[in-house]
DNA sequence: CGTACTCTTGATACGTGTCAACACCCGTGG
DNA sequence: CCACGGGTGTTGACACGTATCAAGAGTACG
C-alpha cells in the first residue's frame, strides 16, 4: 500500500501485491454513477474523463485524467459519486479494493496523505467553475489548452512544445459548455493567430505567453 | 469536540469549552485567501458566501453558507484555500483552532465524520459546474432560487412558502455568471410568470413544481 | 469503395452584455 | 425636518457572442 499512497501526488503508481490491473478500451466506461462500493483505480497509461449528464441531455465533462492520476479517489470516503468516468484512449488501470484503505491497513501518515490528495483534487476541481463560468469561449478554450499543456509538460509528456491531445471537438465543447460548432470556430481563431497548432491528436503551443494572455491567466502581462 | 463533529452534517453547532465566538458585520471578511493557518468556523447565525476574484476582476460566488454550515472545513486538511468568505448578513460565528482537530484530539470515528462531511461538501460544490455551465440564464436563476428555497425549508427557516433571501442582484449575478442587468430581467420574467415573489429580502415560491421544470431539475415532469 | 463520423464554414436567429437613464430606498448631514 | 448622495433595482436600445441549422470536405474504418 505504500506504493499506492506514494502515488497520490501526481506520480505514476506501481502496481504490486494484491492489486488488479486491466486494460480498458477507448470509449468504455471505467466507473458509472449508479455503481456502489466501487474500487479506486489509478490510471497507469492513457487518458480518461469524468462527467455527468444532465436531465436535458447535455454532458458536462468535469475533468480530464492523465496517466498517473487516481480515478475517483473520494470513493474512499463516500460510497458513491455522481460522476461517470470513460476512457478517452485505450487505458491501463490498476485497481485497489476499498477495504485496503481501512484504518487497520494504512498508517496514520498514509491516511493523512490520502485526505490531502483527495481534498486538494476536489478543491482544484471546484475552482474550474470560476475559470469557465466567468470567461468567454475564446478565453475558456485557451485556458483548457494551456492547462492541459502545462500539466502534460510537467509530467514529461511533451516533446518540445508538442503534447499529445486525444480530445475530439465534442470533448472540448462539453468540457467548456459551448457547442461543437463554436469550439471549432474558436480553435480556428487560435490557430489563425498562430498561437497553436492542432492536428492528428497533437497539440503544439507556439507562443505560450500569448496564449496565457488570451486565457486571462494570472502570470500573464 | 464531540459537539463540533456532530455539527458537521447540516445541524447547528453548540459552542463549548475552549471555543471562541464572535459577531461579524454584514459585508466584512471571515476568511481571506491569503490567510495561512486559519481557523475553522461554524456559522451559527446569518448568511455568508464563498467566492474568488479572477484576474479580469470578475467575481465567482461558489456557494452561499447558511446558519449551521461549517465555513471552509477543508482547512483541516489543507493549510490554505483559494477562496474568500464574506458575511452576507450580520453573522455569528464560532471558532475552532485547527490543532483541536489533530489525531490526538479526536477519535477515529470523528475523523471519519470530518472526512465524509468535507468530501461530500466539495463534491456537491463541484457539481455546481454542471448545473450552471449547461443551462441558460433563466434555468440557472430558477435553479439557484429553488435550491436555496429547498435547503432553507429543510432547515426550518421557511414560513409556509416564504423564506428569507438576503442576496442582492449582484450576488445572484456573480453566482450564476450573468450580469446584474440580465439577472434583473430574468427574475422579472419569473415574477411575471407568477412562479415567485421577491421583495424586502423575502422569497416566495408560489409554484414549486413549475419552478423545478424551469430549472430543468430531475424530479420535474 | 462506400459509409459513418468528425471537422469546417456559412447564414441566420436568439440570448446576453453593454451603456444609459431613471426610480427607489435608505442613511447621512445640514 | 428636509435635502442630498450613494447604492440598488428596473427598463430600453443596441451591439456582440453564441446557438442553430445546413451543407460540404476530410478522415477513419469496415
Amino acid at each position: 500500500m505504500a506504493e499506492v499512497c506514494g502515488a497520490l501526488g501526481k506520480q505514476t503508481a506501481i502496481a504490486r501485491d494484491g492489486v488488479g490491473m486491466y486494460l480498458c478500451r477507448k470509449g468504455r466506461s471505467i466507473y458509472h454513477k449508479d455503481n456502489v462500493g466501487g474500487q479506486v483505480h489509478i490510471l497507469r497509461e492513457g487518458w480518461a474523463f469524468r462527467f455527468t449528464v444532465l436531465p436535458n441531455g447535455r454532458r458536462q465533462i468535469m475533468e480530464f485524467l492523465l496517466p498517473g492520476d487516481p480515478v475517483l479517489l473520494p470513493l474512499i470516503f463516500l460510497p458513491r459519486l455522481p460522476y461517470t468516468v470513460h476512457a478517452l484512449t485505450e487505458a491501463m488501470l490498476c485497481t485497489f479494493a476499498l477495504k485496503d484503505f481501512s484504518r487497520q491497513e494504512v498508517s496514520s501518515e498514509a491516511t493523512r496523505r490520502i485526505e490531502i490528495a483527495c481534498t486538494a483534487g476536489l478543491v482544484r476541481s471546484e475552482s474550474r467553475l470560476a475559470e469557465i463560468n466567468q470567461r468567454n469561449s475564446q478565453e475558456r478554450t485557451a485556458w483548457l489548452l494551456l492547462s492541459l499543456y502545462k500539466e502534460l509538460k510537467e509530467r514529461g509528456f511533451a516533446e518540445g512544445d508538442v503534447v499529445p491531445f486525444p480530445l475530439s471537438l465534442a470533448h472540448v465543447a462539453d468540457a467548456l459548455g459551448i457547442t461543437v460548432t463554436h469550439a471549432s470556430r474558436t480553435l480556428g481563431a487560435l490557430r489563425r493567430e498562430g498561437l497553436i497548432s492542432l492536428s492528428r491528436e497533437r497539440l503544439t503551443v507556439h507562443r505560450e505567453q500569448d496564449l496565457a494572455n488570451v486565457a486571462l491567466l494570472p502570470g500573464a502581462s
